[in-house]
DNA sequence: CAAAATAATTGACATAATTACAATTTTGAA
DNA sequence: TTCAAAATTGTAATTATGTCAATTATTTTG
């Protein structure tokens, strides 16, 4: 048995500037996954670590926290959150699916040559208001959006 | 606006194996690749086939028409023609890559419920007017520009 | 509180997409 | 034609992710 809960997440606010979760408990509660504590930790760990990481990554950290952990609890857990709307999957390239606990809408830019995932803003784009506007395209309802672009960063231009 | 792939398409249905090569041949040496037999053919096939496949229809498609082809050389192929910026290669979900010869900038929308993957045309959006004018964000050099969409497709929505 | 029912987790295995690489074949220039 | 370089092949390896029965934890019920 793991230890109980105490104190989650805490919050250094750094990469988490669009909605702050006070109490993840109640969150998953509110959106009908019950909070065991592998969810909970894992949740924890998304919203900390703001890098759009991919199952493997969650792995190996909380990992360290949980030493039973099973990869297959990653999966059905990012499955679980993602079925419901609590975590984004993010899928660029190369056959890995990155998460984000950030579910504003926002685009995706990858560097080329760092692997480097990089969050863009696009609220002050007149595109976006459209598109939040729009639940339907070409008569096809939508339900999710997703821009992504890929390049050079700026840290890698000054090689 | 629309380079020489949609054009391409167009003439011809299921006889594509007949026509279109010289034109390819021309469009593989102005994009510094070696126009080989297994190119061309590949190539034609992604002209003529704008569905979006995955390596694994490509292959088993064009195997028809090459008994001796590899797989190896599909993804060769298809990593070759990616680089020179001949097609486009589309990540959603899944862990699958689909390709596409129409390299023109427009948005994608995928069917939750069928799995269809539809072209959006977003060329009359203000929107894309500004990302094509612009070349940097927040200093990254961007080399693509992606826009999914995923939702229920007009189909699947009379069930 | 204890037993039964339910839900979550584990771990070994399966699968599918993709890559690595050495051997072989094809191509194109001299 | 010859021969080096490039392209292709086939097998084996890798990686991400899914499956599932057995185990463990949690909740419900008596």
């Amino acid at each position: 048995m793991m230890p109980s809960s105490r104190a989650l997440r805490k919050n250094s606010g750094k990469n988490w500037h669009h909605n702050v979760v006070p109490d993840i408990k109640e969150l998953l509660l509110k959106n009908g996954i019950s909070p065991s504590y592998h969810r909970l930790k894992i949740y924890e760990y998304l919203v900390n670590n703001q890098v759009h990481p991919t199952a493997d990554m969650i792995y190996a950290d909380v990992i360290k926290n949980i030493p039973t952990l099973s990869k297959t609890t990653i999966y059905n857990t990012l499955k679980t959150f993602a079925e419901k709307g609590l975590v984004s999957s993010i899928t660029i390239e190369d056959n890995e699916v990155r998460y984000d606990a950030d579910i504003s809408l926002h685009g995706h830019f990858k560097c080329l040559s760092c692997g480097a995932l990089y969050d863009i803003e696009i609220d002050h784009l007149p595109v976006e208001k459209k598109l939040i506007i729009n639940r339907k395209i070409d008569g096809h309802l939508i339900t999710e959006k997703h821009i992504y672009f890929r390049g050079i960063c700026k840290k890698c231009q000054r090689n």
